[in-house]
DNA sequence: CTAATGACCATTA
DNA sequence: ATAATGGCCATTA
C-alpha cells in the first residue's frame, strides 16, 4: 500500500451516492493536484472492497473507463440518479 | 536503475 | 461539433 493509493481511496470513499467526481478533482483533494493521471492508474486495478469508483469520470463530462465493462458503470450511476445520455452525463 | 503503461487533461486543428 | 497531439505522474515490468 502507498500513501498515495491510501489517501485516493479515502477520497473516493467519501462521494456519497449520486454524486460524481473527475479523475483531477480527485487527484486534488488527494493533495497531488498534478497526479490525476496516476489516480485513473490506481482505480484501475484496484481490489478494495466496496470502493465506489464508478462515481468518479473523466472531466470533460464523459463516463470513462471501468474495469469490469463501461457498461456496468453507466448502469451504477443511472441506478443511483444520474442522467446519463450518449455516455455523457446530464447537467 | 530505466522504460513503458494507462479507467486522463487541455489545447489545438 | 470531433480528432489529433503533447504532457502528466504513480505504478509496474
Amino acid at each position: 500500500m502507498t500513501s498515495f493509493q491510501e489517501e485516493v481511496y479515502k477520497v473516493v470513499r467519501k462521494i456519497p451516492k449520486g454524486r460524481i467526481m473527475s479523475y483531477k478533482s480527485v487527484a486534488k483533494k488527494a493533495g497531488r493536484p498534478l497526479s490525476w493521471r496516476a489516480v485513473g492508474n490506481i482505480l484501475n486495478r484496484h481490489q478494495e472492497p466496496g470502493l465506489p469508483c464508478h462515481r468518479v469520470i473523466r472531466s470533460n463530462g464523459k463516463i470513462g473507463g471501468y474495469r469490469r465493462g463501461v457498461r456496468k458503470k453507466t448502469l451504477l450511476l443511472k441506478k443511483e440518479g444520474i442522467i446519463i445520455k450518449n455516455d455523457r452525463v446530464c447537467s
